[in-house]
DNA sequence: ACCGTCCTTTGACACTCGTCAAGACTTTGT
DNA sequence: ACAAAGTCTTGACGAGTGTCAAAGGACGGT
């Protein structure tokens, strides 16, 4: 990503300046950190592994981050950005219920199958976020976020329905977290079947939510 | 090790409290630890700490189970046998419909507001399972027993209101479960009202799952 | 009484962790 | 080109971990 576009004959790195170059770094050190997470969980991951499994030392991590907690706390930030606006284009785009259930599932499998780790990680960040309170205002922020966004899908699916939401939004979000959920920690255990399944039981409750 | 291969003939005088004791001593030791797990978290804690709150020293913890995986995971049995049979009794007591959903979610607040610690290290654990194998078997066991309780509440809760249930077991107990992890981990945040809120949306979402 | 077995304590081990500091290397301003 | 500032490497520290082994105590049978 990101190499297509060098038209600059300068091979030199140097123009990208002060503010910009600590927050590219603190960028690739936090998806670094998140492929490192996502495949040993929060509990099992060290500052010194993070740092192997990238191109950097041990001591660079700690010269970008303040401690493990900042660090954690700016993948986490970091991941929110990309994590929650992963269905708005099939939003937008669909002009039928059906177009728009179709496209939501098929992205949910997706995700599912292409980010299991990322999944993994944000199962065991929300366990976590029950123990360690630094962690709280992160996981429900992203809580927000999730919610809002199975929210958006619901309501505008019972728009071309022709109905309404029949939950609130909190409801909505448990009920579909708690099938996707399910998936996730069943694609650890065994993946054959796993995103298929789901997306039987989301067809066959989606429309119960709807009135 | 070396336990099996008796080399005297001579029989251990049967003593009751052999046996016996070495699983009371068992017990009690994972009373304590479930007591230190559900306040720490799986990662957080240690058998020095486990030891710690306990009566016992450290040494004992290591003399009754092999490793700290095996003392996990005897916990997690431990806790198994209590958990699943919750709600057994308000189903075989309830006779009208409205009896037996009455008393469900009356048990449901109780368990969550009595128990948080547990509810809480349920979780952890399940999300700790995606990333290690050993624990695998025995939240796949749980889940399942789980999964079986919820599937006895609903399809009494169905026979009682002269319908079917609308949807599958592992479904039905994935949008449950939902709704209750979603109050455990708010209860965690902040714990005004959370089980009024889950109360009301179980409520709502329970007839949609009956037709 | 004594002895052997079970139970428990204590202390040590090898290791990993987060953190930091001293110095080396690189880039930038002038 | 030279010095200052920024960036990175390396190695160390203390604390905490799981694990284990060698003693000490308790208690039964003979």
């Amino acid at each position: 990503m990101s190499s297509a576009a060098d038209v600059t004959p300068d091979e030199r790195p140097v123009r990208i300046s002060g503010i910009d170059k600590i927050e590219r770094r603190r960028i690739a050190l936090a998806e670094s950190a998140l492929k490192t997470l996502g495949e040993l969980g929060y509990a099992r991951t060290s500052l010194r592994e993070i740092a192997n499994n990238s191109e950097f030392t041990h001591g660079v991590v700690h010269y970008y981050f303040r401690d493990k907690i900042d660090l954690i706390s700016y993948c986490v930030r970091y991941y929110k950005t990309k994590c929650a606006q992963r269905y708005d284009e099939v939003v937008e785009s669909a002009t039928t219920a059906d177009e728009l259930a179709v496209g939501f599932l098929a992205k949910m499998t997706q995700t599912l199958v292409d980010e299991t780790p990322m999944h993994r990680l944000w199962y065991d960040l929300r366990a976590q976020s029950m123990f360690e309170e630094q962690l709280r205002p992160d996981v429900v922020a992203i809580d927000q976020l999730l919610e809002a966004m199975i929210w958006r899908i619901l309501s505008r699916y019972a728009e071309l329905v022709g109905g309404e939401v029949a939950v609130d939004a909190p409801t909505a979000y448990a009920l579909v977290d708690g099938l996707f959920e399910q998936a996730v920690v069943g694609y650890a255990d065994d993946p054959a079947g796993v995103a298929e399944r789901l997306v039987g039981r989301v067809q066959r409750v989606l429309p119960k939510l709807i009135q």
